[in-house]
DNA sequence: TACAAAACGATCATAAACATGCAATATGAA
DNA sequence: TTCATATTGCATGTTTATGATCGTTTTGTA
């Protein structure tokens, strides 16, 4: 097995159970313990682990997934789901935003091959991918990093977006309902989020179907907010039922 | 099967799959591994990917890892000044600028292992880089992106830096002379860098020996802003010369 | 504290992957 | 067609990753 395959199968191993043996890995990988070793030495060096005796602990992001852990998950549907959304983006000047997520990156990547975007983002992970393309013109927040997440929060990121007017926006969020509203895990991005849905005309809601129905901890916005919900065939009938009732266009990817 | 063609299937695959292997690629292109090493070299000088021990992860993409420990050829000069650089840099309490560039990039390298630092950046590369490290705080100011250096820029960049008051900065130039001073190849860069630098008490300047004495197009400030030049035994003896005259401290890496 | 078992780090030989120089081939322009 | 340039594949020596061995350190238990 590939070192590269190691180390991505360790850190997903590690934010799924917070702790791993080196007795583990080494049946699980395939690999002696001396590569194990080696392996979690060099995860320790980039400090995305804790070394002790006898495996790892997970450093510092143990209770959130990582991203890198949530985007093998429901790829395919997010990626449906990310297709449907490119056709709501028009050709033209038209200015966009994206907030973080793994369902986002996968509209920014849908996004790719248009002209004449202008695309504003709090996502590292977004801008690090389009950062290149001479097609689009990328704006960035400015802000603090999360490192759990890849987004960009706080003052300074909503201070960024106080002078901008959004035609359109879509929204990763943790949580849909028709009576709390949009919701995530965290406050402050909870708040940065809340911003950018306020200096946009238009807010579409990209969210897998798991989400709907749930409330997270933080609420965003109240469902008022939002235009359309693009999800797919597994979210739970009931609660897409409210959400259209409380006038929002829902649409199964 | 023709280079273009090569390159855009390689994309393909890695967009598909996250990774690829030289291997697997030499039987999927039906080319020799030195052909597909050779791409993968050029598709990595775009940006487009980060190669690995056996082949390649797709580049930009947050959820993979950081995997450019990995050092090229010339890149050795750099990692030495980047080395001297990190000694400059005390433990505690302290607000450090990085700009953009790769010699910068090698500093935000060897900073990983500090504790306490609140890094503010402009350069996308280096904020994915260290947006994992939960051991610091990572500050990226908002922006334009310039597809060519990675770097956020413009008004928004600079509105982000007007608040701050960095304690030192790490500064990369594409020249350094005792008559005009710092200088790089695009204006609106010279200008948002010129911000950061007069929003820093201490400024080090970080640049391999090709940049000592050059002249750049757009001027960013004089020699008089900057404190001290790390640099490497290649440059200029003359303009190292010229430049301690004019009061900025050189050291060799 | 003493002891045994497990885990650890260091070292080494092997094998895979790597960069590079060079000759042959393919491509595009005159 | 003919020439100039670029690209390709092979062969070379070099670097890197890996797994086994061995002596040392840590851990758990009596």
């Amino acid at each position: 097995m590939r070192q590269e395959t190691r180390l991505s199968l360790i850190l997903d191993l590690l934010a799924e159970k917070g702790s791993v043996t080196v007795t583990e890995l080494v049946e699980a990988l395939e690999a002696s313990s001396a590569s194990i070793r080696r392996d979690l030495e060099l995860l320790e060096s980039q400090h995305l682990l804790s070394r002790t005796h006898g495996g790892a602990v997970a450093g510092g992001l143990a209770y959130e997934l990582p991203l890198r852990y949530r985007g093998g998950r429901n790829k395919e549907e997010k990626q449906r789901i990310a297709a449907v959304a490119a056709t709501r983006v028009g050709e033209g000047p038209l200015s966009l935003g994206l907030t973080g997520g793994t369902t986002t990156t996968e509209v920014a990547r849908a996004l790719v091959n248009h002209k004449g975007l202008t695309i504003v983002t709090n996502a590292l992970n977004i801008a690090s991918e389009l950062a290149l393309r001479p097609n689009l013109k990328l704006i960035v927040t400015g802000g603090t990093a999360r490192s759990e997440s890849y987004e960009l929060v706080g003052p300074l990121a909503e201070a960024s977006l106080e002078g901008m007017n959004l035609d359109l926006a879509f929204v990763g969020v943790d949580g849909i309902s028709a009576d709390v509203g949009l919701s995530t895990h965290h406050e402050v991005e909870a708040h940065t989020n809340r911003v950018l849905i306020e200096r946009t005309r238009r807010v579409i809601v990209v969210a897998d179907g798991s989400k709907v129905g749930h409330k997270a901890f933080a609420r965003i916005c109240p469902p008022s907010g939002v235009s359309e919900l693009i999800t797919d065939a597994s979210a739970d009938a009931d609660a897409l039922q409210q959400l259209e009732n409380a006038g929002i266009k829902v649409t199964l990817a």
